[in-house]
DNA sequence: ATGGCATCCGAAAGCGTTTTCGGTTGACTC
DNA sequence: GAGTCAACCGAAAACGCTTTCGGATGCCAT
């Protein structure tokens, strides 16, 4: 147990090389069988485990991933992000590899963390998300060739790798889902256009509209930051038009419940008045009162994926350009995606009173 | 831009040997101030950075740091994970060190992770978490002599560093302020004995009621999972009881908000017929209906304060035993923690009713 | 002049792998 | 019985850094 066992003392311990034992445990097929079985005997007797730093800086590869977290933002807003690196850990650990953890503060430490992978090359590849409609890393990581999968899409993302949730097709079923229940203005808040899911979501929900037939002059739309107090806010205004919004679609679950203070706060009832659905799927959805409808990503198995995309990517066993997956988000039915109440919002002073 | 500028290029570039080059750029003495400036220069010009594992080999040494997840529980629970990871991340950037996540999935896993680690030392010090009353980890890591620091105590801990939060102190005054606002039957959710801030909590609670001068026989304990669905169920439970509290300190946020569904879903109101107080702190807390009281933990510094301890002890500059931060929860007021209503339990029927 | 003593730097060994290259067997061919 | 050819293994270089050791130089006191 004390001293770790190193190359040197399996070969001394068998009377063979070190360069034996070395290919014998890599088995190359000019050692004998019979001499690969000896020598795994030995490294398993002896405990070897080969020294992670003279192996890298011989292969001259550092077996090492980083995922950039996307950390100008809060909390909760990425509350499944440490399922994702837990995700990616985890299929990494079956390779051998490691994940590591970046967190650039401000777009210029970004840049800078950018061009020290490239020449040091300690990390073989990224991992990045929250991409932005036109997000200059994709160009500088391509320029500075690490390789890398983003977790979404940017605008131009033909040669890139990606792995990403159909945002357009999951807002569209939303607004489709609304629209099937009675609705005809539906309303949408959105994110800011910087992130290209934002956008997609947006396209989705406008087109969702369409497909129904509804009147797209019916259904407004709200930009807002991704937070609690962005969802309510945004959701303020709606309330203050003067026909204000039968049901509203919300680019993400803590975006909706912001929302649903602000409804509340009005004296209304979200699902009832106002219906609602979120997206991201959270747990916590499920246990506010009235639980939350929301289209569900499906995260569990997102880190996984990237994590093996990114590994073929670097070890070059595939290029970006076929290292692009588009998932799909599904409906999640819980309280707040109802039929609209007759008398509202004709009637908007009786309801507030009555509760 | 191309390839990477080695020791060597710019020795040759100096006309000095790499060895000089190596010392000049690692401060040692014997090199003329002269000289130190020119290969600095050249450095800064050339945009050299040592390989990493060139480095650590020679050293001996990895820099790098473990984060091991908790990760045989659910996600929500542990929402601040990214939190403490990005505050980890961050510290440790500044000291040129790496942070890599370990995910193993059974206690089988963990312990063959470990003497992994103590083979190798590709990870020169481990942050754990979610510690045990009675933690076999902590004489495993001490007998493999990996450095580590927990966040979270075990019962026997003074050899060991840690940083924790005063559960005691945190649920004793959560009892304090229930019982001063009038509560007289004040009952505790709690959390598996065999987490060791799950008994602290205990305890607090139970020092809370005696100080308050409360009847021990009126605060009933519950022992759940942490999870919404293990709250749901305590607090459903403590409902059926003969005559139910009128307060309840939860182990955790989420257990609260779980707690908060079964008093719901009895006809009642959280923070009128129970007044309820969580613990985390958790940002969705201040969102629901009605939003929840809690004890916030000082999460936002304690990444970075364990990875400085971490280094401290990994670099030998500290001993474990003088390794130690206890810090302090915090009330925040918010809607669940009201006096006591009249006419409850023993109105418990027409209450239903009114609802 | 001789020795002693800083000051500054180069040569070289090491860290523990991987991998190329070549050398030694033995069997097999003509 | 000389040449061919696998099959198997060892020597040694390479990866890029750190660090020890000693050598060269100049300066001062003897």
């Amino acid at each position: 147990m004390g001293e770790p066992a190193r190359l040197k003392v399996i070969a001394a311990r068998l009377n063979l090389s070190q360069s034996t034992v070395s290919r014998a445990l890599n088995d190359y097929r000019d050692i004998s069988d019979r001499t690969k079985q000896l020598v795994r005997e030995a490294a398993e007797e002896l405990g070897y485990q080969p020294n992670i730093h003279a192996r890298r800086l011989a292969l001259g590869k550092s077996e090492t991933l980083g995922y950039v977290m996307p950390w100008q933002d809060d909390q909760l807003t990425e509350s499944f992000l440490s399922e994702l690196m837990a995700g990616m850990a985890k299929a990494l650990s079956g390779y051998g590899w490691d994940l590591t953890v970046l967190v650039p503060h401000s777009v210029e430490e970004e840049i800078e963390l950018f061009q020290k992978i490239a020449r040091t090359r300690h990390i073989s590849g990224l991992v990045i998300s929250r991409t932005y409609s036109d997000d200059q890393r994709f160009r500088m990581l391509r320029d500075l060739q690490i390789p890398f999968v983003s977790h979404g899409r940017s605008s131009d993302c033909d040669m890139t790798a990606w792995l990403d949730v159909d945002n357009e097709l999951a807002f569209a079923e939303m607004a489709a889902h609304l629209a099937a229940l009675g609705h005809r203005r539906i309303a949408h808040i959105a994110g800011p256009e910087v992130y290209n899911f934002a956008r997609q979501r947006r396209t989705g929900w406008r087109s969702g509209i369409d497909q129904a037939g509804l009147d797209p002059t019916e259904s407004p739309l709200e930009v807002t930051e991704l937070s609690f107090e962005g969802g309510k806010a945004a959701m303020g205004r709606l309330l203050a038009l003067e026909c204000p919004p039968t049901a509203v679609c919300c680019v993400s679950d803590v975006v909706a419940i912001g929302a649903m203070l602000a409804i509340r706060e009005a004296g209304l009832v979200p699902g009832r008045e106002i219906s609602l659905i979120g997206y991201d799927g959270l747990e916590i959805g499920a246990w506010i009162e009235p639980p939350l409808t929301t289209m569900r990503q499906p995260q569990q198995s997102a880190g996984r994926r990237l994590a093996e995309m990114l590994i073929r990517l670097v070890e070059g066993t595939s290029q970006p350009s076929d290292t692009q997956e588009l998932v799909r988000a599904s409906l999640v039915r819980r309280g707040t995606a109802n039929p609209p109440v007759s008398g509202w919002p004709a009637g908007r002073q009786a309801v507030r009173q009555q509760t």
